[in-house]
This record gives C-alpha cells, sequence and structure tokens, in this order.
DNA sequence: ATCCTTAATGAGAATCATTTGCAACCAGCT
DNA sequence: AGCTGGTTGCAAATGATTCTCATTAAGGAT
C-alpha cells in the first residue's frame, strides 16, 4: 500500500473520521495527477467513478490537514494544489505573462525561516513562497515589441 | 502631496488612463487604513462618499500594478491587501486556529532568492513568502486541552 | 470657459467557485 | 446482521468578483 495511502487512513482514524470509497479514490486521483490542479480536475479524472463535485470539496480540506495536499497557488480564481508526500517543499515562480509556473527547491531559505519562527515561539505547518514577474522567455519578447 | 498620489498620478498618466475622484478617494482611503483590507472593508471607510464596490474592485488591479498595494494573503474566500510605499517587504506569519497574522522582515532571504531569480534569468516584480501554523498563544492552549 | 470624445462610474444583474441542506447510504463497531 | 452517526450525491444557496449599460465627467482641443 502506497504511503499516502496509510498515512490518510492513521489520519482519518485519529480524527474519528471514516475512510470511504470517495476519499480513497480522491486521495488516488490527486496522486496520480501530477501537476497542478483543482477541485474540477480532480474531480474530472473522476468522471464516471461517481464520485460528486461536492465530496471533491469537501475532501480537499482533509487531504490539507493530513499534510498530503497543499495549496499551490492560486490563479485565475481557482485554488490550485498539488500532492506534496515524497516531493521536497519549493519555491513556485509565477510567470505573469504566459502564466507558467517553474518551480525551485526551498532549502536555502528554510533554516532562516525556522530561526525566525522560534524567536516568536510560532510553530511552523506550511510555508509558501511565491514570486511573480516575467520567466526569460517573456523578458525577451517584451523587450523586441519596444 | 504625499508621494503615493504623484506617483498614482503619474501611473494613470503614462497608460492613458484618468485621474477621476472615485479613484483618488480610493487611493487615499487605502492608504488611511493601516492594516489589511478587502475589497469590502475598503468600500465601508468610503461610506457616505458614493463610490460604488464595483469601482473599487476595478481600482485595485490598478493600484496593484502601480505597485501602490500588494496582496497580502487570501484568508476566508477574500483577497486581502495591504499599501507597501515606504513599508518594507515583510513575511506574514498566519496563526491558523485565531486567525491572527504577525509579520517579521523579509531582509535575509531577499539576497537568496535573488541569486535563484538570476540563475534562471527571472524578473522579479514580487515576492509572496506566507507562513501558516500555530501561535505561541494557540499552542499553549492546544497542549492544555489535550 | 465651453465643446467633444471617450474612458469611467454607479447600480444592479450575472458569473462561477465553493458551501450547504437534506434524505438516502454505508463504514465500523457490537 | 443490526446500529448509529458520519458521509454522500444532488440540487439549491452563497458570496466574492465581474460584467452590462445608461449616464457622467476627465482632459485635450477650440
Amino acid at each position: 500500500m502506497p504511503d499516502h495511502n496509510t498515512r490518510f487512513k492513521d489520519f482519518l482514524e485519529l480524527r474519528g473520521f471514516k475512510l470511504t470509497r470517495s476519499r480513497k479514490l480522491i486521495l488516488d486521483a490527486a496522486f496520480e495527477l501530477h501537476e497542478h490542479f483543482d477541485a474540477e480536475k480532480l474531480h474530472d479524472s473522476l468522471k464516471g467513478l461517481n464520485v460528486s463535485l461536492a465530496t471533491v470539496y469537501r475532501t480537499l480540506p482533509l487531504l490539507l490537514d493530513a499534510g498530503l495536499i497543499q495549496l499551490a497557488m492560486r490563479s485565475e480564481g481557482r485554488d490550485r494544489f498539488e500532492h506534496i508526500l515524497g516531493h521536497p517543499r519549493h519555491v513556485h515562480w509565477i510567470c505573469e505573462n504566459c502564466k507558467q509556473v517553474f518551480e525551485t527547491n526551498l532549502d536555502e531559505l528554510v533554516p532562516r525561516i525556522e530561526v525566525a519562527a522560534k524567536a516568536q515561539k510560532f510553530e511552523i505547518n506550511h510555508i509558501n513562497i511565491s514570486i511573480s514577474g516575467l520567466c526569460w522567455k517573456c523578458r525577451i519578447n517584451a523587450n523586441e515589441s519596444q
């Protein structure tokens, strides 16, 4: 059984929630999508399996709480998630022009953030770093059209 | 004339937009609120001045583009902004329990981010760092109630 | 100062992601 | 197998944000 399955099972048990068919399907779908996804895309990937969009929305907070997925960003009016188990934390670089998202690792920044957390006795659950601007391709295009 | 006013004026001129009564009022209101605000709060602070909520929504992107405000975070389904002219960039620490927001400066992290940007030829326009978890007060309460 | 052109506004309707109410269902325990 | 309370699918509701459109008002030209 994959790691994320046992983790979800344990999480639900601890909270007194039930491991249902829909929840299992949603979790698996989230780990089969190897790109950012929103509620609708996740639901689409379950087409034909009779899982309602409402249940997808109801399950997303559980996956977040369980530390299985994280909110990658909000764009075009929707929340976009990504699964994180086994994935290193990373920074999101979002091009404001072409909307593409790039990722880099976050390792160098973490120790400094942890020092700041300790100083104010803050218990970190989640770090979100996103940087918006122009990717190299769009910079070139912007200069050409001047 | 305060700095933010001339900056907004110049920005609008450059883009061929008009400096209207509503826009002036909205800008001033944004700089009078010394806390995070969402569209509705900003609109409330203009009560009686006959500025419509739609215009507040229409002006927010202009203030963002002009670099006068920034999106501080999204919480409880709303976008929260803060004015930034003259304010140092900072990290947001958000307590998931009491929803309070704390701020620390960002100075130590910036140089490292800039190195990463240079490596991928990314032009940074905006850096957003928010960290969620538990503030020290809520940690204590959480432990007590176990 | 008045005209003119066109962007901008206020008010309300429309949109659309996300939530919720509810009756039927089923996971997990006895 | 029977209970029981959490869970679901569906449809309707919600609520932040956007859009429509008739009217108004910047700001350049006269």
